[in-house]
DNA sequence: TTTACCTTTCCTGTTT
DNA sequence: CAAACAGGAAAGGTAA
C-alpha cells in the first residue's frame, strides 16, 4: 500500500513522531484516514487529540482500540516506519536541552508544522464533529499513556473530524472558523452573545494579517477586510450591530457557528 | 472564453 | 485627533 507523504513533515526533525505537535498528529491521521478511505465518524475521538509523545507510548493494542481494526494496524505501522526512518536524523542532544544552541534554532521547528491551508481545512473540519465529552475523557483515562500528556489537547475542548466535505473559504467563514477553535484564537475575537452571534475583534489587524495570509494578500488591512464584512449586511450573511466598534453578528445566511451546529452541548 | 460571485482597493464623508 | 463605520465605484481573481 502506498501512504499519501506527507508534505509538511518530511525532511524536518520534527518528522520524528515523538517531536509532532497535536497537530502534526492530526494532519498523519488525516492522510491515512483519506489513503485507506476509513470513514470517519467511527473513530474514537480521543485519540486524534493527542501530540506526538503520547502517540508514541501507545501500545498496539491501545491503537487498535483507539483507531480500530481498520486504520489502527496502519497507524501502526506508519508509526513505526516513521520511527525508524527518521529517528536517525535527529540530535537527541540538542532535544534533551532546548535552551541550547540559540543560533541553532530552526524557526520551523518552534513553529506550527502544517500549512494555513490545512490548518483551517481540520478547524472547518473539528466545526463541523458532533463532540462527545464524556466519551473523551473515558477513552482518556483508560489509556495508559500520562494522563497529562493525553488530557492535555483535550483541555481546549474540541471536537475533532477528519474531513468532512471541505466548505468554502469565504472570509465570512474564515471569521467564523476562527471563533469557533480557540485553539487557533490567541485572543484574536471573541464572542459577545455566543447564543445570538454576536462578536467582536480583539486584534482586528491581526486577523486582517491572517485572512491576507490565507489569500496570500500581505498587504491585507482591517479597513479593506471590513468592507467586505459590510458587503455581508445586504446578504444577510451578518446584521448590522450599530454604536459597537469592532462588533458584529452573524446572520440568517451564515451557518456553522451555533453551538448545536457544532455540537457543543448545552 | 464568458460570467457570476466574492472580494479588494480606493475614496469621500460621517460617527464615535 | 485617531480609528471605525458607510457605501459607491471599479478592478481583480477564480471557479464553473
Amino acid at each position: 500500500h502506498t501512504f499519501h507523504t506527507l508534505q509538511n513533515i518530511k525532511l524536518n526533525p520534527a518528522s520524528f513522531p515523538h517531536c509532532w505537535t497535536a497537530d502534526n498528529v492530526l494532519d498523519w491521521i488525516s492522510d491515512h484516514v483519506e489513503g485507506t478511505k476509513f470513514d470517519a465518524s467511527t473513530l474514537n475521538l480521543a485519540y486524534c487529540a493527542i501530540d506526538g509523545p503520547a502517540l508514541c507510548q501507545m501500545s498496539r493494542e491501545q491503537m487498535i482500540g483507539a483507531f480500530g481494526t481498520q486504520l489502527g494496524p496502519h497507524l501502526q505501522q506508519s508509526l513505526q516506519e516513521h520511527k525508524t526512518k527518521y529517528g536517525g536524523m535527529l540530535d537527541f542532544s540538542s532535544l534533551s536541552s532546548p535552551e541550547s544552541g540559540s543560533g541553532e534554532s530552526d524557526p520551523e521547528f518552534s513553529y506550527p508544522l502544517i500549512s494555513s491551508e490545512k490548518a483551517t481545512k481540520l478547524i472547518v473540519c473539528k466545526a463541523q464533529f458532533r463532540p462527545k465529552i464524556p466519551d473523551q475523557l473515558k477513552l482518556a483515562t483508560t489509556c495508559n499513556a500520562p494522563v497529562s500528556n493525553v488530557l492535555k489537547p483535550l483541555i481546549v475542548p474540541h471536537c475533532h473530524c477528519l474531513f468532512a466535505a471541505p466548505r468554502g473559504t469565504h472570509l465570512w467563514e474564515f471569521i467564523r472558523d476562527i471563533l469557533i477553535s480557540p485553539e487557533r484564537n490567541q485572543g484574536l475575537m471573541k464572542w459577545e452573545d455566543r447564543r445570538e452571534g454576536v462578536f467582536k475583534f480583539l486584534k482586528s489587524e491581526a486577523v486582517a494579517q491572517m485572512w491576507g495570509q490565507k489569500k496570500k494578500n500581505s498587504s491585507m488591512t482591517y479597513e479593506k477586510l471590513s468592507r467586505a464584512m459590510r458587503y455581508y449586511y445586504k446578504r444577510e450573511i451578518l446584521e448590522r450591530v450599530d454604536g459597537r466598534r469592532l462588533v458584529y453578528k452573524f446572520g440568517k445566511n451564515s451557518s456553522g457557528w451555533k453551538m448545536e451546529e457544532i455540537g457543543m452541548g448545552m
